[in-house]
RNA sequence: GCGGAAGUAGCUCAGUUGGUAGAGCAUAACCUUGCCAAGGUUAGGGUCGCGAGUUCGAGUCUCGUCUUCCGCUCCA
């Protein structure tokens, strides 16, 4: 089956299974917004509580903290998203396609420095070894003019861009007669500005005091907590502060079910380390942050990374962990070295000094920072679309089955008496009950014990338990696997611990 | 936001030149069966995305609007 039917069929088992259902879907939804149902909410806490595990508690110097949505407002000009986040966006009439207006300038200021490396180069070839570079840039009139005209162009565009005038940044395309790259013309609209971050209003004091923005991020949360941290939990350096929690971005467009959202939920770890260090760290979270999605079984060939090439502002080496949804590789998770940008920025801005006083070496110094930020929403559809399978069984049927890591799955067993009468459903709920606060169990009577299994494994349920007549008298009871549907004949009596040893955490992060 | 496609039951979809809504699966009850979805009987569930217009009459025609999917930009 082709992939895009593969993940259209993958979304509506999602809903039909309580999943993931669209927000608001009696007033027709709201766009690329989504509520996480009965079986979802499940499997969502279990990504979070194995990722909370791996980092907190096996790590002496990472803990974690959960900070407010709501920030001071000047949190968001110092960590340059109230700049970075403000696109100012271009369409191309003819060809529909959208350009940042800023990128089209550079760009072209790119061509113009290109035309001077030309040039040169057909000096150095026209006099050989007696050409002199500086002298030939300081003289050739071609050189001079296009030099002039870039610098002039950059000057404009700058101006334009700090002073927030649109109009003037749409003359500046004009006038350099600037095309669309797929149409060939000049057939632009207006500028417009695009603030991809959210905002709100507290209170009714005063007019600058009262925008607030919900968080594009969750990590300045971390940064502007961390002397509290720090200082009250007597932590050196390095260390990390881990955090989950939702961040809200105003995507101009938001797509792909749950893998682009307007509101989404991150799980981030900052690392504190000393300048200089950041490097080794930064290569230490890559290789462990991979290890952890490794970990979860889902196929390794299914991950690789992509390191950046073109950096984010506040980063001087970055990469992502991509992991091969049904349409195509994409980020999952980034890992971003920081530098001291952050710290820094929120030392100038609020006027306290971020410092620590590294007793190793004496020095007070503002930490270097190794972000590793991951998607839950996205490493829940990853999860998701790796586990969905429809498969053709060897008597010619087909099943659906979510092959969920047995960790994650939403529920860890079922048990179901073989038929609703001699007094099996009665010794099925004994069972159940003498298990329901180890693991998420679901009883079910309903029909043939084959549709029973099928069921259970729509929802990816890993284990089921099924009580005969046999049973009664021998308390022994049927284990059934997902994944390979065999079973296996096993006393009740041991039940807790041959299913713990497949579904606790211990034997998933220690392995 | 722009272009393309599509919205009918929980899911997948029929619905003829306009004549007051159907199927399969799913769900619930009872019976039957007794280890891999397929037996019987019955029941519940839809103002056909929403709003106007044309018409005696609109799921069907026209316009608007909302939402979803696929591309463009951005990112976790």
């Amino acid at each position: 089956m082709a992939q895009e039917d593969l993940f259209k069929n993958l979304i509506a088992h999602a809903k039909e299974y309580g999943f993931v259902f669209p927000s608001s879907e009696i007033y027709d939804g709201l766009s690329a917004v989504y509520d996480y149902g009965q079986m979802g909410v499940e499997l969502k806490n279990n990504i979070k509580n194995y990722w909370w595990n791996a980092m907190v508690r096996m790590h002496d110097n990472i803990v974690g903290i959960d900070s407010a949505i709501f920030m001071h407002p000047r949190i968001w000009e110092a960590s340059g998203h109230v700049g970075a986040f403000n696109d100012p966006l271009i369409d191309n009439k003819d060809s529909k396609k959208r350009y940042r207006a800023d990128v089209l300038l550079e760009d072209h200021i790119a061509k113009i420095e290109d035309k001077i490396t030309k040039e040169v180069e057909k000096g150095r070839k026209k006099f050989g070894d007696t050409f002199d570079e500086v002298q030939f840039r300081a003289t050739n009139p071609n050189v001079l003019r296009n030099v002039q005209k870039a610098a002039e162009i950059t000057e404009k565009m700058n101006t334009a861009l700090n002073n927030n005038d649109l109009e003037a940044v749409r003359q500046l395309i004009l006038d350099c007669e600037i095309v669309c790259p797929i149409s060939g013309t000049r057939n632009w609209t207006d500028v417009r500005q695009f603030n991809l971050m959210f905002s709100t209003q507290m209170g009714s004091v005063s007019e600058e005091a009262s925008t607030l923005y919900l968080r594009p991020e969750t990590a300045q949360g971390i940064f502007v907590n961390f002397l509290n941290v720090q200082k009250t939990g007597r932590m050196k350096v390095p260390f990390g502060i881990a955090q989950i929690g939702k961040a809200f971005r105003n995507e101009i467009v938001a797509r792909q079910f749950i893998f682009r959202m307007r509101e989404f939920e991150q799980m981030e770890m900052q690392f504190f380390v000393r300048p200089g260090e950041e490097m080794k760290w930064y290569d230490y979270w890559k290789q462990t942050r991979l290890n952890w999605h490794k970990s979860l079984g889902l196929g390794e060939a299914k991950y690789r990374f992509h390191n950046h090439e073109k950096l984010a502002h506040y980063a001087n080496a970055a990469a992502d962990i991509e992991f091969e949804f049904p349409f195509g590789f994409k980020e999952l998770e980034g890992i971003h070295s920081r530098t001291d940008f952050d710290l820094s920025r929120h030392q100038e801005f609020s006027g306290r000094k971020q410092q620590y006083f590294d007793p190793e070496t004496n020095e007070n110094y503002v930490p270097y920072v190794v972000e590793t930020s991951i998607g839950l929403d996205r490493t829940f559809l990853a999860i998701l679309s790796a586990a969905y399978a429809e498969e053709k069984l060897d008597n010619g049927e087909e099943r659906v089955v979510l092959r969920i890591p047995a960790v994650l799955a939403p529920v860890k067993l079922a048990v179901l008496p073989l038929v609703k009468k001699d007094g099996l459903p009665e010794k099925a709920r004994e069972i159940m009950d003498a298990l329901r606060l180890d693991f998420n169990c679901q009883y079910d009577e309903k029909d043939s014990i084959g549709k029973r299994y099928r069921r259970q494994d729509a929802i990816g349920t890993p284990f089921c338990v099924t009580v005969d007549h046999d049973s009664l008298q021998d308390n022994m009871v049927t284990i059934r696997h997902r994944d390979s549907m065999q079973q296996e004949r096993v006393a009740i009596a041991q039940l807790r611990s041959i299913i713990d040893e497949h579904v606790n955490l211990r034997n998933w992060l220690q392995k």
